[in-house]
DNA sequence: TCATTCGGACATGTCAGACAAGCTGATAAC
DNA sequence: GTTATCAGCTTGTCTGACATGTCCGAATGA
C-alpha cells in the first residue's frame, strides 16, 4: 500500500503562499472567532492594511474574495460589512486553497453519511430502470477488474446511479457535486498499481455487496455496505480517519473521546 | 400553517454597477460561450485591460472574484487558466426561486441523513464543553416552551452545537448552510400558534431525546432520535414526504417498492 | 553534438500614491 | 426648526513601478 497520502482532489500544484489568501483567511477566521453578527462593520481597508502590514491591493483582493464567497458585502462610501447570511448562498467543501489532511477525512466522513442514506433509500425505492442502470455500471467495473482497465468512469456512474435511485433529486445533486471533487481519488483504485495490489478487486467486491442489498430491498444492509465501502476507500487512500470512526465504535458505547488531528 | 418555504434572505440591495462586477460577468460569459476546456489560458491582464477599457486593478478584482468562484485559476509567471471543473465548485440546495414541494421534502430528507450522522458522531466524540453548549441551547428552548417565547434561535444553536460536537468541520459547515436555508421553517414551531397546538413542546421533547442519547454516548439512539426529529419536523410543517420514508420501512424488510415522484 | 547555465522577456503578485464617487454628520444659512 | 452646504470619512478606480515566478533560447562548457 502506498504510504503517501493522496488527496483526492486535484491539487493545483504546490501552493504558492499568496498574501491575499492569507489575509482573506485571517479575516474569515476573525469573523468566525468573534461570531460577528450580520451587518457588523469590518475595519476599514486602511486599518486592515496596517494590521496585516500589506498594501491596500492585497486587502482589497482578500475582501473581494470574501465578497465572492458571500460572507462580506461592501458599499462604497460606507465600508465592508459581515453579510446578512454568511455562507448562505452556496456550500463548498473546501474552504480556500490549502487542504488539510483532517479536512479530507472530514469530507470522506460526510460523504459516507450521505452515501449510506442514499443506498438505504435506493433499496426502498429503486425502480427496475434504476436497478438496470446500477447493474450496468457494476458490470462495466467487473470487466475493468478482469481486463485491468480503468473503471473510474463506471465507478462514478455507479454511485450516481444509486443516488438517482434514491428518488431524491437534492441528494443526487449533492452526491454528484461531491463526486466531482473526488474524481481524482478514484484513480489510485483503477490504475496499474491499483489492479496489482488488489485495490480494484477489493473495491469491486464492496460494490457488489451494495448492489446486492439494494436489489433485494434490504435498506439497512445497503446503507451499511455503502458506509463500509467509503470507509474502506478512505483507508485505501491512506486518509487518516478520526480516532472514533463510526464504523468501529457504533456498537460499543462510551468510547474515549478522540481528537481530530 | 405556512406551507411555503421562505428563502431567508433577501435581496442584496440594488447593486451599484461596479466595473469589476461587469468585467467578471463578461469574462465568465466568455468562458461559458466558447465552452473553453479546463486548462485553457485566458488573455493576459494587459490584454483584458485594453479589451474592456479599464485599469488593471479592475481586471484583477474581476479575476479575483472568478478565482473565488472556482472557475479560474492563476499562476504567477504563467497566466490565468480556466479551472478544472468550472461550475462544480460549489453546491446550492434550492435552485432558483420557485421551490417545488417535492424539493422541500428532498431537502428535509437529505438534512435528516446528515443530522443523523452528526448526532451519531457527537455521541462518540462530544467533549464536556460540547455537552455544555448543547445543554445551554436545550435549556433556552425549555424556557421558551414554558414561557411561550420564541426558541427559534436556540433551536438553531442546538443543531449547530451538535454538528460542532461531531468534530467534523465540513459537516458543521454543511449543516450550518442547510440550517440557514431552513431558518424560516423554524418559525411555525415557535410562534403563538406553535405553542398553542403543542408543536413547540413536541419538538422540545424530541430535542431532549437527542441530547440524552448524546450525553450518554449512545450513538445509535442519538442518530435515530435525530432522524425521528427531522421527520417529525417535516410532518409538522406539512411537508409531503416520499411514499417510502426511511423511518417507517427501515425495520421491515422487503417493503413494496414505491416510486419517487 | 549534447547538456548545463544563464539571462531576457513576459506573466502575475505586490506596493505606493492619487483622484473619483458615495455616505454621514455637523455646521451654516434661511 | 428646516434646509443647504461642506468637510471628512469610506470604498471604487486609475496609474506607474518594482518583486517574483516561469518559460525559452542563446551562450557556454564538456
Amino acid at each position: 500500500m502506498s504510504d503517501k497520502l493522496i488527496t483526492p482532489f486535484a491539487t493545483p500544484l504546490d501552493r504558492a503562499p499568496r498574501l491575499s489568501d492569507r489575509v482573506a483567511r485571517e479575516i474569515e477566521g476573525w469573523i468566525a472567532d468573534r461570531d460577528l453578527a450580520p451587518g457588523t462593520q469590518l475595519p476599514t481597508e486602511k486599518i486592515l492594511c496596517e494590521r496585516f502590514g500589506v498594501s491596500r491591493a492585497v486587502v482589497r483582493e482578500a475582501i473581494s474574495r470574501l465578497k465572492a464567497e458571500g460572507c462580506v458585502e461592501t458599499r462604497q462610501g460606507l465600508g465592508a460589512f459581515v453579510a446578512a447570511a454568511p455562507g448562505a448562498s452556496s456550500f463548498r467543501l473546501l474552504g480556500g486553497s490549502g487542504v488539510a489532511a483532517s479536512d479530507v477525512a472530514d469530507i470522506f466522513e460526510l460523504r459516507a453519511m450521505v452515501e449510506r442514506g442514499a443506498a438505504e433509500l435506493a433499496a426502498l425505492r429503486r425502480s427496475a430502470a434504476d436497478l438496470a442502470r446500477i447493474a450496468a455500471a457494476l458490470e462495466e467495473m467487473e470487466q475493468a477488474v478482469r481486463q485491468g482497465g480503468s473503471g473510474a468512469a463506471a465507478d462514478d456512474a455507479f454511485h450516481v446511479a444509486i443516488a438517482a435511485a434514491s428518488g431524491n433529486r437534492q441528494l443526487e445533486r449533492f452526491l454528484t457535486y461531491v463526486g466531482l471533487q473526488f474524481s481524482a481519488s478514484r484513480q489510485p483504485t483503477w490504475d496499474v498499481d491499483g489492479h496489482r495490489t488488489g485495490r480494484a478487486a477489493e473495491s469491486q467486491a464492496e460494490h457488489r455487496k451494495i448492489f446486492s442489498a439494494i436489489e433485494r430491498g434490504d435498506a439497512k444492509a445497503a446503507g451499511e455496505a455503502a458506509r463500509a465501502h467509503l470507509d474502506a476507500a478512505a483507508a485505501r487512500l491512506g486518509v487518516v480517519a478520526h480516532q472514533n470512526g463510526i464504523h468501529d465504535t457504533l456498537q460499543q458505547q462510551h468510547g474515549t473521546q478522540g481528537e481530530a488531528a
